[in-house]
DNA sequence: ATATGCACCTGTGTGC
DNA sequence: TGCACACAGGTGCATA
């Protein structure tokens, strides 16, 4: 579900619980993609929360003392916030009670996701986050320097974690149709104008999907339980065998290391 | 080093 | 209706 534009939404829609303390955490599942430490319900007490910020794909809420809960939200993830009595929904796994009687849950069908204590230091998965395609670490000249002498995709390489932190399928897919390239196209091969076209592409696309506050395709919900908008702006994505929006042409499905991509053949060279 | 395949887990949609 | 199978927003490890 969650790339940089849905993260970011819900990093925003979580923004009112600053300031906020926690009086209880209740762990009824442990079991995500690196288990919940034992230790986080007492750990957590009586701290709250400073600040809120992301990290790619990941969020970081920030406790004082250097002391930070790492959040990843996997393919299926959601933080919701909440007050009042609300029980335990299926695949609710871990849930933050706030001295002001908000609660705030995480829910997760896959368990991909990731919950974890601790300093920035001690968070090994994100030396594998590079920088945010939305700032300006990212350039022109940062994008060349990234493609020069890959041979993998270009879908590909903007998916990869660590050379931009955020990207993944919808919108590597959905860039790839505003810059006109085929997903295929070997990183190393494009020409000086097709990367001004794809650096272009990554901020209009991202940026665009932000403002709509992601994607909802199946179930995305921000913390508030509101659905994002960009969905009804997809292109390309899952749209195999659908007219291309801009000339008619059937849009193909191929499979790029195990990922669907999908273009239109006429639009993208 | 670099690129791909697969596993992790549950739900949903499709075709027989 | 039931069943098997493919596929899904991500990531990390094993393998060439």
């Amino acid at each position: 579900m969650p790339e940089l534009p849905e993260v970011e939404t819900v990093r925003r829609s979580l923004l009112p619980i600053i300031g906020a303390r926690i009086a209880a955490v209740h762990v009824f599942d442990a079991r995500l993609r690196r288990p919940v430490g034992a230790d986080l319900p007492t750990r957590l007490c009586g701290r709250a929360i400073h600040g809120i910020t992301r990290r790619g794909k990941y969020l970081l809420f920030d406790l004082a003392d250097e002391t930070y809960l790492l959040a990843h939200l996997g393919m299926s993830g959601a933080l919701l916030l909440r007050r009042g009595d609300v029980g335990r929904a299926p695949h609710d796994h871990v849930r933050l009670h706030f001295a002001d009687g908000r609660h705030l849950t995480y829910n997760d069908p896959r368990r991909f996701g990731i919950l974890r204590l601790g300093r920035l230091a001690e968070f090994d998965e994100l030396r594998h986050v590079g920088p945010d395609p939305l700032t300006n670490e990212f350039s022109l000249a940062a994008l060349a320097t990234l493609t020069r002498g890959r041979k993998k995709p270009i879908k590909n390489l903007l998916m990869d974690q660590q050379g931009l932190g955020g990207i993944g399928n919808i919108y590597a897919n959905e860039i790839l149709f505003c810059a006109g390239l085929r997903p295929g196209r070997q990183a190393r091969r494009l020409t000086r104008a097709e990367l001004a076209r794809l650096f272009a592409a990554v901020r209009a696309v991202l940026r665009t999907a932000v403002d709509l506050g992601g994607s909802s395709i199946s179930d995305y919900r921000d913390a508030a339980g509101r659905p994002g908008y960009f969905q009804l702006q997809l292109n390309v994505y899952d749209r195999a065998g659908a007219p291309c929006p801009r000339c008619g042409t059937t849009i193909k499905r191929v499979v790029h290391a195990g990922r669907s991509s999908f273009y239109c053949p006429r639009c993208q060279r």
